[in-house]
DNA sequence: ATGACTTACGATAAGCGTAAAAATA
DNA sequence: TATTTTTACGCTTATCGTAAGTCAT
């Protein structure tokens, strides 16, 4: 058995059992890839793949069990590689960091100048999507870090590292008649047209807790899938936002006015996912520091180590 | 990076990092694996072990990183080959038991005889040894399950399956005078001179605590490490005896006479142990379930993916 | 001087890529 | 017929084992 197997292996599973296009990604000749996977099957006396004459179908039933420690064993050795380069040159390597939007844009911009100037010889990339996409990328090693509010507890090889709680607020355009209100309620809200984020984001979910909980149904005209689309909606006077108090700029969005909303709301806590399992090196455990003062490296590894005691320190944030 | 160098770096440091050693186990030659392990460290970057001259004498700290995980990709490559088995015959294969002498001798024979008889074509054996011993058997792989009552606890990556309860009796030659005694107390015990477990085995210190909590010090003039040394020397009238209730075979042991003491001493949980991350085959999970009826596939399933579980159901039974 | 690791080298075997064949859709 | 996988074959490369070399104890 060889590491290359498995690897071939998961990347026909990957290119949706297509082996011509796994050879391609992988570089290398269709006829070796067939050959390999043959071999792997032979050693192990296991179909792996369904054939229909030729033509890959299925992955069977012990097959999908193969493919799982295949995976673990691949991102295993990703792991070895990664302590090589570790003690070779702590100060270069590569960080990959799925995010939101409203992190990307709103949060994490102080964190990466301090980052990049701190380790000038680390690639740093970003890459944005939703929380279950960001999710999935760490969960199979695509990135490193996932940056997000929700939905990052769903995947159970991920650790999930609390950072910090926040709020809403809501948004209207100047001389709005929610100005004038002396205290900000729901009822009130729930009068006006409503544009927010789409149900997968950013403590959405929060939000319509909130006016369930009153028995009110808001009047939401637009889900957005970030800020900047929500701002623009209310400056043409679509309606009144609600988003993530970070995500409004006193100083460049002067066609609002903002009103605190925090008093409405369960506020969120924005985390870190990182996989139970990677080979965590120096300057990512640095990066969270960075960005969540309390999470220094002896915190991170102990809670990689007992992801029980985030229970506690969850519970501890509501 | 091939499973085969770090199966050879695995060996090396399994014979104490003796290159030729290592080599001889491995069925090959010794410049075939110091080839290899140099092409290792050339790979990753990293000197893995420390040499004076040409003598390995050292593990280097990232080496010693590298190491673990290449033993968890070995035995992750295991666990392929054991799928591979399993779906090509679920009635053939092998089963290690390590166990300590009270169960192999008192406990397991009914279980074992069932077993063997429902899987006529399955290699079974049995590995006797010390608690200590048969933890670090499993979690290194050499066998599959550990039963046993004490010092299970301490290796995190056995899990540890609770089976059943169990406490201790008294045994004295005929004509004792504890047989006159209407209730046996630890009082009445600590007056004669004690035959009893070695500190290591079978819940001895719960025996301990016992005594300890009355401010009583017993007279423990033989501590043996099997139930059949401890009668033995009650027999020639060294002193009584405290042992496990179920190694006192009323048919057999005709020459010594029984006193219950469950009343006097907290029981003992006897447990599975199992590596965390093993592949377990189907006759495994039947084995489990012979020798504790409670303890079937899902049960146990729920229990390998949900440790923390295991935290209630262990109080429950205290 | 013995034990222990590394280097050198020839034989064997494994893997790769091109070309051709087979089989599905 | 077009796409996809398998088989065939020659080439390159890596691996293994023996033998010789080098370095500590």
């Amino acid at each position: 058995m060889k590491l290359q197997q498995l690897k071939y292996l998961c990347e026909i599973v990957k290119q949706n059992l297509n082996l011509t296009k796994a050879a391609n990604a992988l570089h290398t000749s269709q006829p070796g890839v067939s050959r390999q996977i043959q071999l792997l099957e032979q050693e192990l006396g296991i179909e792996i793949f369904t054939r229909h004459g030729k033509r890959i179908t299925h992955i069977t039933q012990p097959g999908a069990a193969i493919l799982e420690i295949a995976q673990k064993m691949l991102r295993d050795a990703d792991n070895l590689k990664k302590i090589g380069q570790e003690f070779n040159d702590k100060e270069s390597g590569t960080l990959i960091i799925a995010t939101t939007h409203t992190q990307a844009r709103y949060v994490l911009p102080p964190t990466i100048k301090r980052f990049i100037k701190r380790y000038p010889r680390i690639r740093l990339s970003l890459r944005q999507g939703s929380p279950t996409e960001i999710s999935s990328w760490v969960s199979s090693g695509e990135a490193d870090l996932a940056i997000a509010t929700e939905a990052i507890e769903l995947f159970d090889e991920l650790i999930m590292l609390p950072c910090y709680e926040w709020n809403r607020s809501v948004i209207v355009p100047p001389q709005h008649p929610l100005l004038e209100i002396e205290e900000l309620t729901l009822e009130a809200l729930a009068q006006y047209a409503i544009v927010t984020y789409d149900f997968a984001f950013t403590g959405r979910s929060k939000i319509n807790q909130a006016f369930a909980a009153k028995g009110l149904k808001p009047n939401v005209v637009l889900t957005a899938l970030d800020a900047d689309v929500i701002k623009t909606y209310v400056e043409i006077g679509l309606g009144v936002g609600i988003l993530a108090k970070m995500a409004f700029d006193t100083e460049r969005d002067t066609g609002l006015r903002v009103i605190d909303a925090a008093h409405l709301f369960e506020p969120s806590t924005t985390r870190i996912g990182i996989r139970r399992d990677s080979y965590i090196r120096h300057y990512i455990y640095d990066f969270i520091e960075m960005f969540a003062a309390h999470l220094d490296m002896d915190t991170v590894k102990g809670l990689l180590e007992n992801p029980e005691r985030l229970l506690s320190s969850v519970v501890s944030h509501k």
